[in-house]
DNA sequence: CCAATTTTGCAAATGAGTTGCAAAAAATGA
DNA sequence: TCATTTTTTGCAACTCATTTGCAAAATTGG
């Protein structure tokens, strides 16, 4: 009932309340995206969205994901380019974070800091740049792996 | 004289004085990367580094970039995809920056603060990350093209 | 229901980056 | 210096993520 307890919004919604076409294909999509556990990539995308509707084809996959970026509801990341050039997407959160790769284990973090949301503003301030999107990646070692050793 | 005042050891300096061969064909990409006024990709890269020694190869070319990231000498851009999937590569400097990539004209612009670099010690203390690369890559309107509207 | 518009699957194409391999170049060591 | 070993290179073929042209299918708006 408290507002602030609600989920935010899903994917299918924000999508459909743009006014755009929700075909059984893109909400194949779109349901995978929202209920991933981690960042996917194109290929296990599609695969995941076949499992909801067979149909659903490549090309249609990454059609769907050059809207979504554009529409700001999704965004795409490398990753560092930890397992070769394909990108991965997320929901876009409330709250920007930046992703750590770790080099050693493959293990990807997330992190948000009030800094970083100031960084953000001083951009904006300084250089009179309007931001549509941020992407901050850190390669490295995680807390586990710079123990052992750099 | 003033030590200060000194420029930044070249690349081709570096790079022998970690003991690699420096063959004519790295010569040439190297002095290229030094030397542009540009960010330059793989494809931009061959072609000048063929007006220096006309044998450099591709492939080459490729095998010395993995190697100059290897030995963060260079770094490796995405500059928000503008242009397609390719990167873009420059020489790693002093201090890390902050590439801001308009959208509408396609310029980049490069941005280094105080804040950017607490932002990274941040992130070494609160999540015992070791950094090894930072790459924060903004999209939007610069500050000539966010006049016109968005 | 009909005409106009959007979205789709398919198959072929694109294009950045990689790889196996044999030849060339450089280092090593008698 | 010369033979041996190691590294680097060019070449051509390849991989693989992503894009595109097109005709068919689905959806929308009269």
């Amino acid at each position: 009932m408290d507002p602030s307890s609600q989920e935010r919004q899903s994917l299918v919604e924000e999508f459909a309340a743009k006014g755009l076409r929700l075909t059984s294909q893109r909400r194949a999509l779109l349901e995978v995206i929202q209920s991933a556990k981690e960042h996917l990539d194109a290929k296990s995308l599609l695969r995941l969205a076949k499992e909801r509707d067979s149909s659903v084809n490549r090309a249609t996959v990454y059609r769907t994901l050059e809207l979504l970026k554009k529409l700001r509801l999704v965004d795409e990341l490398d990753l560092m380019h930890l397992n070769g050039e394909k990108h991965y997407y997320e929901v876009r959160s409330e709250r920007d974070h930046i992703h750590l790769a770790c080099f050693r284990c493959g293990k990807i973090e997330e992190f948000g800091s009030a800094l970083f949301e100031r960084l953000k503003q001083e951009i904006g301030r300084e250089c009179g740049f309007h931001i549509n999107v941020v992407r901050m990646e850190v390669g490295g070692s995680c807390s586990d792996c710079a123990k052992h050793a750099d």
